[in-house]
DNA sequence: CTGAAAGCGCTTACAG
DNA sequence: CTGAAAGCGCTTACAG
């Protein structure tokens, strides 16, 4: 009740000060006990946290991140949340950092550069300790962006070695050509290539079917249908007929996504068009589900959770400012065997 | 390359201070243009504008937080990622907040109470804006630390007038009597209920039927399958042939998610059981696929997106003070009759 | 309508 | 191994 208190703005908060008081030690050195930096004297340090524990301190981030320039977010950019692989792919980052103190900011860029450059600008803002990136396609200037903050980043489902950087992933190109390859080897001439959405990993998977066919002496049998339509069963099943309608010796189709593949199926079901008698149905992803189909779906599996654990250690080790002994990770994939083709 | 330099800790940043030099006024005046607060006269306003945009500005949200203690975070709780029901819902969530400046703060609670006050006790210590979350199902201790942070909260996907606050959903229960009735109408008898994991909302749909076959004189009939492992398409399968093992003159079963319902169809048509001749299936949500399905499945909608993007509204009125007319609104559900029953 | 001062709760950079 | 001082970049609370 003095009558010149000083301005304040208390904020009922446990701070930092409040815990140095208890433990009778100064600021700097809770600080420093609580981050586990250097060596603070083991019986400072326990006091340190038993006052901390006592009074229930939780860090400010704000505080913490203003200070040293750095917060515990970890920005993560994926194209969209309506694909499963992305999903998983997040769900996979986010065990791996979550337990290690991390929190992690999921912006989505409907695969817009712009979109894509205004998620970075205001998430860079946050000071993230780290960033994981879909892919390797974006603009100049997002990559720039990226480049000038300093963060550590790890791009994710494709292997970018020739980027520089650090990946981990697979090569989509070599997937595709493995999988129409399947086709092949099991005598079918007539193969399409089905794919929705621009995406560029689709449009690799596009560019090793076609090396598939090349190298069966098939180059002229190219044929691929790409839909503007964003990916899902109803579309495959569209694409099955649409195809079958065009190119009628059509034998097989390749389709970009199992969710494609899985809906071109239900469809040759419904309209009595015999798998793979008729004609044979290769998937990708091998998404839920494609294990249950009617026939049971051939197709691609990728290794997205293995993707999303080794790129968040990856980049909590760059985080610690730790050495990567392998900046570019291939984790491969498994063509699937199923009864569709 | 002043001998007496004070020690700086320059970070590159453009800061609040070098856009009011630029423009010729005080930082203060910086501030609140910016934020478009008060009435900044509108020359001086222009000018800050204009000297924000050369110098390529971004507010730093870390210090905006540590001075006013509210941060442009908004956090939202969600059980599982691998319920694409949640996915949904946080799209929806996102489309509303990202364009309003907040950025997302995701966390997955794996239907586990302690790991919902952990996360909930690592995230209020960002100082969210706001808070949305799922249900109404959490324990005392996170209850209160919802309460005590005075963070504005909407709970999702149930209606909850009794519990106070601001909720926005439907009635689980009532969802789950008037699919059960659907079963009944169409002359069902022996009417089975098999959820997978344990879910509060799986729960009242569970006591919707119960109502509904206790309304129909049916209360002994009851018969109720619960499985503790996570839903999927091929639990569905199982948990098909397990009811029709168990109990043979079983003639529809309602499955409390379309996953689950999916994955029974699917099953059904391997082994030749005819649906709905032999069995009618019911699903709940109308997931992606459910109208693919060979025979499509008869289902609940539920209006997933709509919640997700009211809750944003509710949620940014009450982050910028205003009024709420409804606290509790009710999105109801629609019950889509297919083929399956 | 505008501003000078103080403060938000931490950590950095120096010293010792 | 420990600490006093300054600073991170904003906004609050007072004044005028």
């Amino acid at each position: 009740m003095s009558s010149a208190a000083p301005r304040r703005r208390a904020t009922g908060r446990v701070t930092l000060a409040d815990v140095a008081r208890a433990a009778g030690v100064s600021p700097i050195t809770v600080s420093r006990a609580l981050r586990g930096e250097r060596a603070v004297a083991r019986e400072l340090s326990d006091r340190v946290h038993a006052a901390a524990a006592t009074l229930g301190y939780v860090p400010d981030p704000a505080a913490r991140a203003l200070a040293s320039s750095r917060s515990s977010l970890v920005v993560v950019l994926i194209p969209k949340l309506s694909n499963t692989l992305f999903v998983e792919l997040l769900d996979a980052v986010q065990n791996g950092l979550v337990p290690a103190g991390y929190q992690t900011l999921i912006g989505v860029t409907h695969y817009d550069a712009s979109e894509e450059e205004a998620v970075l600008r205001s998430f860079l803002a946050h000071r993230p300790a780290g960033l994981i990136v879909t892919g390797s396609d974006r603009s100049a200037a997002a990559s720039a962006m990226i480049e000038g903050s300093g963060v550590p980043c790890v791009r994710v489902m494709e292997v970018g070695e020739e980027v520089g950087g650090y990946s981990v992933g697979f090569s989509q190109r070599e997937a595709g050509r493995a999988i129409t390859q399947r086709l092949l080897d099991s005598g079918r001439r007539r193969i399409a290539y089905v794919a929705a959405q621009l995406d560029p990993r689709t449009l690799e998977r596009g560019q090793g079917y076609e090396e598939a066919l090349a190298g069966a002496g098939l180059a002229d049998r190219v044929h691929k249908v790409q839909s503007t339509e964003p990916s899902s069963m109803a579309l495959g099943g569209a694409m099955l007929e649409r195809v079958l309608r065009e190119v009628p010796d059509t034998d097989a189709i390749f389709f970009c996504n199992d969710d494609l593949a899985q809906g071109a199926l239900l469809a040759a079901l419904r309209l009595g068009i015999a798998v793979p008698g008729r004609v044979a149905v290769a998937g990708f992803n091998d998404l839920a589900g494609s294990d249950q189909m009617v026939p049971p779906l051939t197709t691609v599996a990728t290794p997205r959770r293995e993707i999303g654990e080794r790129a968040a250690q990856m980049l909590m080790q760059l985080m610690r400012g730790e050495p990567v002994e392998t900046p570019h990770v291939d984790l491969g994939f498994r063509v699937v065997r199923r009864a569709s083709a």
